[in-house]
DNA sequence: TGGAATGTTCGGCT
DNA sequence: AAGCCGAACATTCC
């Protein structure tokens, strides 16, 4: 469920809630749902909710609460709360809750915004995006899922950005020059911003902090469409494994 | 019944 | 060293 689109738009959609509001308490009902030690919070003010990669920050007085929303994972205004929600974090008004069905999200918290990760995907500079490129060796695909290389695609994105750049997962990435370089630039920049635009993609059972599902998936070119015909060229999207992650593409317009 | 699913991380191999 | 692979985590769905 969770790339960069979901996780903004959970954190947009969460904000309008927060303003002004503090800390009460943080419940956990999951132990595995709490990522190493929390502190007592209680009375902490709520400064600001924002994205962070694919993970949604709660920046308070002394520090960020982190969301991993891993696959499954939802942040819901005032629940509706049931049997996967993992923590409550309850405020002097209202409350948050934590929904993770299989379990590989998690709530974290630290001083600072962890510095191991990339930069964000629309943050990047076309010149520092092409640089980072050419550094690297491994196949588009498997560059584009790592969240050192960039903070925030997943699985989705990725497929959706290669289709839109014409861009063959398995090209090494030290093999493009600045002409298809600025190509994969402008086609993440865009994918990103028409998915947020559209509320994220629900594949599953993706929805927003109000309960909203997302629009995107209905704009998919390649995403799960595997053996459909190509939008673009009207030949057959085909599917492959990269990174251990099934990749869908259109071996007519996406060349090696 | 087996396999795949929006993710991350660790260990081992080359 | 960098990159890649398999496995593990937990649960649902087809």
């Amino acid at each position: 469920m969770p790339e960069l689109p979901e996780a903004e738009t959970i954190a947009r959609t969460l904000a309008p809630h927060l303003d002004g509001r503090r800390v009460r308490l943080i419940r956990f009902l999951a132990l595995r749902a709490r990522r190493g030690e929390i502190p007592d919070l209680s009375g902490a003010g709520l400064h600001r909710c924002r994205r962070f990669g694919k993970q949604v920050a709660l920046e308070l007085d002394c520090g960020v609460l982190l969301v991993k929303l891993g696959m499954t994972g939802s942040l819901r205004w005032r629940g509706p709360t049931g049997p996967y929600t993992r923590a409550v974090i309850e405020l002097d008004e209202g409350w948050i809750s934590f929904d993770d069905i299989r379990q590989f999200g998690s709530i974290g918290w630290a001083r600072h915004y962890p510095q191991s990760l990339g930069p964000d995907p629309l943050e990047v500079s076309e010149e520092e995006f092409r640089s980072r490129l050419k550094r690297r060796s491994a196949r588009l695909k498997a560059l584009l899922l790592d969240q050192r290389f960039l903070r925030g695609l997943g699985n989705i994105y990725a497929d959706e950005i290669l289709f839109a750049a014409a861009l063959h997962p398995l090209t090494p990435a030290r093999r493009l020059g600045a002409e298809r370089a600025g190509r994969l630039w402008r086609a993440m920049r865009e994918v990103l911003e028409r998915a947020i635009a559209a509320g994220g993609s629900s594949i599953s059972n993706y929805v927003d902090a109000d309960g909203r599902p997302g629009r995107f998936q209905r704009f998919h070119q390649v995403y799960g469409r595997a053996g459909q015909r190509c939008p673009r060229c009207g030949g057959t999207i085909g599917r492959i494994v990269v990174a251990q992650r099934g990749t869908h593409f259109c071996a007519r317009c996406q060349r090696r």
